[in-house]
DNA sequence: TAGTTATTGTCTCAATTTGTTACAATAATA
DNA sequence: TATTATTGTAACAAATTGAGACAATAACTA
C-alpha cells in the first residue's frame, strides 16, 4: 500500500490502563438474531465494538458512549454480564497490526499493547432504528447472524457465547423482546422474538396464554397486514413500571 | 499511639493499577447465612477481604490466592457476579488513613489512591471447616449475620447486596448447598440452607419432594442423633457430575 | 355474493407439577 | 409399654402447562 501520513495514537492519559470493555449488541430482523461486528481496516480481524475507559467516566458511562458513537441511539438497554481477565487475554501483536495498518505511529511499549482485563455488555437495540457506523479504526460494521459469525479475533466468541447463555436466562425476568421489537407488535412477533433467543420453536397457544396472564401486555387496534386471514392485535409493552437497570 | 517503624507499602510494579476485587465470602452455621468481614488497624472501618491483581495472574487467580490467605482453603467454590466501575467508588481519604494508621510511609500519588474498578466475586465455604485470618492491614475478620452487618466502606454494602441477589438467583441452578454444607446432611439441613440464603420459610414436604425429585442427593445410612423421634438419612451430593465453573 | 384459505384468539380436556393435609414409622425417653 | 417429636411418604386438591379443537375473520377467488 502506499504511505499515509503517520499519525498519534491516543494517549494514555485520557485513559484508565488495563481496562476496557466490548459489547455484545443484539438486534433482531423479524426472523433471526443478530449481532453488530467490526471489521478493522486492512486486516482480517473481526471483533465485537469495544473501546476504553476514561479516566473520569464510569464503566457503564463509557459503553454508553461507544455505542452511541457507534449507533446513534441514546437510550439502550444494556446488561453488564461478564469481566474476562484472564491472562492469556492479551494479544499485542494483534493489537500493532490494527493500528500500524491503520496508519499510526506506535512505540514499542505503547499502552494498548499492555495486557487488558475486559467487562463485557450486551445491548439490545431495535434493528429498523439503527445504521451502525464504522469507527475510525473499521473497515465496516455489519450485523451477523449468530450462526453464521466470521472467526472472531481473541476470546470475542466466548465473550458472545457468554452473552447468549445470559440473555436467554434473562429472556423471562428481563423483558427483552420490549427492546428488540418496535413499540408495536404482533404475537407473532414476540414468540419469534422467544424463539430466536431461545433457539427452539415454542408452541403458539401455550405461548399466546403465558404472555397474556402476565399482565405486561396492553392490547391495540388489529393490524391488517394483506394476509387472507383474521388480523392479529398490535400489543405494546406496559412499560414505565418496568425495572430499567441500565439506560442512559 | 507509639511511632511505628516507617515501613515501604507493595509497589504498583507487582500489581495491576486501578483493578482490585472483592469478595463475599458466605458460610452457614446451621441456622444463618453469614458473611465475613475485616476490620482495618486502628481505624472504624470493615470492609469486604478483596484485593488487587498481579501483573501476570488472572482476575479469578487472584481472588483464590485472597480467599487461601484468609482461610486456609484451597478448593473454593467461587462465581464472579458483577463489576462495580462508577466514578464515585475511589475513597483514596478512606485507603490512606488504612495505610497510615497500619505505619506505611506513601506518598501523595501512591498507586492505591487512584480509582479503582472492583470485580466482585461471591465464594461458599463450609463454615466449619475455617478458621479465618486477618491479613496484614487488619485487625480481625469475622462472620456476621447479614442482618447484623456494620456500616461498611465504600459501596461494599451494595456489592453485599447484589451478592445476594445473584445467590438467590444461583440458588437452584448451582447447587448452592454442596458448598455450604458439610459433606453429609439431612434434608433438614439443606432446607435450612435454602431458607437461609431465600430468607422465607418453605414447606417441608414439597421441598423434600422437589429435592428427591431432582437426582442430585444419594441416601446413606441414618444420623441418629440423640432425639427421641424417628432418625432422618444422611445425603450428599452426587457430585462429579455437576458443573464446578470456577474451582482452583 | 358465496366459497376458500391461512391465521388468530380462545376454549377444553389431559398431563404434569405444586400445595396441603394426613398418617404411619420410629428413636429416645418416661 | 406408652409418650413425644420428627421423619418419610401417600393421598388428594389446586394450579400450571401441554396439546388439540374450533369458531372468527381478512383477503382472495369463482
Amino acid at each position: 500500500m502506499e504511505e499515509k501520513n503517520k499519525r498519534q495514537p491516543p494517549s494514555n492519559e485520557e485513559f484508565m490502563p488495563h481496562l476496557a470493555y466490548d459489547s455484545v449488541i443484539f438486534g433482531f430482523n423479524g426472523k433471526q438474531l443478530k449481532i453488530l461486528v467490526l471489521e478493522y481496516h486492512n486486516t482480517d480481524f473481526f471483533a465485537l465494538p469495544g473501546g476504553f475507559v476514561k479516566r473520569d467516566e464510569s464503566v457503564d458511562d463509557a459503553v454508553k458512549r461507544g455505542l452511541r458513537e457507534r449507533t446513534g441511539l441514546e437510550n439502550i438497554y444494556l446488561e453488564q454480564f461478564h469481566t474476562f481477565g484472564d491472562v492469556s487475554r492479551p494479544a499485542p501483536d494483534v493489537m500493532r497490526t490494527i493500528l500500524m495498518n491503520n496508519g499510526y505511529e506506535v512505540k514499542h511499549d505503547y499502552w494498548m499493547f499492555d495486557r487488558f482485563v475486559s467487562i463485557a455488555y450486551y445491548a439490545l437495540i431495535n434493528y429498523e432504528e439503527v445504521s451502525p457506523l464504522p469507527d475510525e479504526l473499521s473497515d465496516s460494521i455489519n450485523w451477523y447472524s449468530l450462526d453464521e459469525l466470521p472467526s472472531l479475533m481473541m476470546d470475542h466468541q466466548q465473550i458472545v457465547d457468554k452473552a447468549l447463555e445470559t440473555l436467554r436466562e434473562n429472556l423471562d425476568k428481563k423483558l427483552v423482546g420490549m427492546n428488540l421489537l418496535p413499540q408495536k407488535f404482533t404475537m407473532k412477533n414476540l414468540q419469534k422474538v422467544y424463539e430466536a433467543v431461545l433457539g427452539e420453536k415454542l408452541r403458539r397457544t401455550s405461548f399466546q396464554r403465558k404472555m397474556l396472564s402476565k399482565d405486561i401486555l396492553v392490547r391495540h387496534e388489529k393490524l391488517f397486514n394483506g394476509g387472507a386471514h383474521k388480523a392479529p392485535y398490535l400489543y405494546s409493552f406496559k412499560s414505565k413500571i418496568v425495572k430499567e437497570p441500565e439506560k442512559v
